[in-house]
DNA sequence: CCTATTATAGACATAAGATATCCATAATAA
DNA sequence: TTATTATGGATATCTTATGTCTATAATAGG
């Protein structure tokens, strides 16, 4: 039950990506070393995001990547979605036949297992708190919560 | 990013027990027969649930397992903490000598990864769901909702 | 005491997924 | 034309989840 490393890697590089300026292509090369991890890799995920919409790419000399829209418009629940993939965090395995009667009345009257029922409500708790928070909040927070005045 | 499918095998156990009458041992044969699966693989789920204090296993003819408190006190989150382990959903691998100043000060000033603390966060509003939410309260919704009245 | 039953623990096997590497290709700027 | 850079496919490695098997210990009942 642990996020992948590669959503650590896609969030950190896009808070890089929101930190360059307007306009210039960030390559593969700067944004995997600045984390020491391996440019082959990174680029699949990369990969991914452009698929996504996320980001979008530039091949060729002086190519590379530029967000897609503002960091303000990226949240975490965007890129985890991406890069995690879409399915759910919970799903039910219990063979119906042998289930408790109870949690297997889905077709007659829509009343679904409710254990089931109790993780979706939890991984939504999860999933909405995601989407409250975007590339460009981080940012913000950086420059507030280690700024000279609030360490001192 | 999925629960592992033995967090369902306990789950569904669990409240398995919590309908047996009081006093009585359920076997690992009837456990694992209503939901369909092997039992050497619940044995060790049990296993981990006893030595958390979860359930009361008895050795020998007529043993079995019981629940160790009441269903009321035994939350979603206990039963995961014990079946999935109590590692963070998000551990921060980005090498700190390479990482952008911003999100490694974590030893002068308390100042540490943001991209972790959305996530911590994220994982904090799953984790008090599931605190508030225990395997009585599942029977209880059972009877409710799937009862004549409320499904007419 | 003897036997059948049941949980426990460890070793082992298998499958799946995450992580990573390598290479050939396409696109682009200079 | 050349160097640079992203892309995509194939492959390799490692870890973890899942599942199986066997020997052992504990207990109830005869």
């Amino acid at each position: 039950m642990q996020f992948s490393k590669s959503t650590g890697y896609a969030l950190h590089t896009l808070i890089h990506l929101a930190q360059a300026e307007r306009g210039r292509y960030v390559g593969i090369k700067e944004l995997a070393s600045k984390q020491g991890l391996p440019e082959s890799y990174l680029s699949k995920i990369m990969s991914k995001l452009r698929q996504d919409g996320i980001v979008r790419a530039v091949t060729g000399a002086s190519g590379g990547y530029e967000l897609a829209r503002p960091g303000s418009e990226i949240t975490f629940y965007d890129v985890i979605s991406v890069v995690e993939g879409r399915q759910q965090m919970y799903e039910c395995h219990a063979a119906n036949e042998h289930q408790h009667e109870l949690f297997a009345e889905a077709d007659a009257s829509g009343c679904e297992c409710l254990v089931k029922k109790v993780m979706d409500g939890a991984e939504r708790q999860m999933l909405d708190y995601l989407k409250q928070h975007t590339i460009q909040g981080v940012l913000d927070a950086a420059s507030f919560s280690c700024s000279p005045e609030h360490r001192a």
